[in-house]
DNA sequence: CTCCTTGCAAAATATTTGCAAGTAG
DNA sequence: CTACTTGCAAATATTTTGCAAGGAG
């Protein structure tokens, strides 16, 4: 949980591999969806072995895991800080650019709370694929899918 | 997915009970937390009909879903607009007063996305308690737990 | 009466973990 | 060599769903 229970240092095929492919995308991959690109190139790869590394990358803050990203972890390999827009009605999700300033957390106090750490900024957007899908179905606007989860 | 797939109507007390209960509370429960709770005056229910209940809900407009509450998705029914602080650390969630304005959205263009609907800011945290373990056990801060969920 | 809603159980989805074998440093 | 890592498979955790019976309006 904290910096004592990182051992892990090894630069294996697997981890660099994974890393080097998320660098690639802009697409916040799920763990799964990364997992069918590194197999392109580590045919032996496990999915086990993909989250624990997102894990370990995102522990040693070289990755982000992303919040509001719905019930299936999304990440990025994009450190410089900027917002994302996540599409209301399919999960997709965009880089927001440029960045907006993080609203200050000084005068914020919560009972309950020691301290308050950061804050982030999210966006709720509709994609150009679903609004071109509301259109065509007549409907006025896709307000919110039908499951707790993301598409 | 649209509102003309809501045809649910009927108040049963199944429903009533849940809405009543969640609105007691302001601890942002998950599905199961607050099964618990409502099995004390239902001890019939099952889980199945709370989860059912709360995507009826959310789409009513009736309670929201938190974005950023880890993996597994927490009700508010709360319907004031207002921030939420999560613990990095266990997960706790709490609400923030007095509400922040939420950013605005007008000037904001994503390469494929058709529009940006609203905003929202989040804040993490560290609990009172999480704190106070993290004292007692010497290290500086808990900077991010060892899982992709949340506990 | 009608058809929305429930309970139950099974299925689907997402993530974690034990263990023996593999390998980076 | 040592102990961090991996592949594999099984275990967890969370959410969804099919279906027959129940109940609101």
């Amino acid at each position: 949980m904290s910096d004592l229970h990182h051992p892990q240092t090894r630069m294996t095929q697997q981890r660099s591999v994974i890393l080097e492919e998320l660098r690639k995308l802009n697409t916040h991959p799920t763990a799964d969806e990364l997992y069918q690109i590194v197999r392109l190139r580590l045919p032996r790869i496990s999915l086990g072995t993909v989250y624990r590394n997102l894990v370990f990358l995102t522990e040693s803050g070289q990755i982000m895991r992303l919040e509001s990203a719905g019930n299936t972890n999304r990440f990025d390999a994009n450190m410089q800080p900027h917002q994302h827009v996540r599409c209301i009605c399919c999960g997709a999700i965009a880089d927001i650019f440029p960045p907006v300033l993080a609203p200050e957390t000084d005068n914020i106090h919560v009972p309950g709370f020691a301290r308050i750490l950061q804050s982030r900024i999210e966006y709720d957007g509709l994609c150009e694929k679903c609004a071109a899908q509301a259109d065509e179905t007549g409907h006025k606007a896709v307000l919110y899918h039908g499951s707790l989860s993301d598409n």
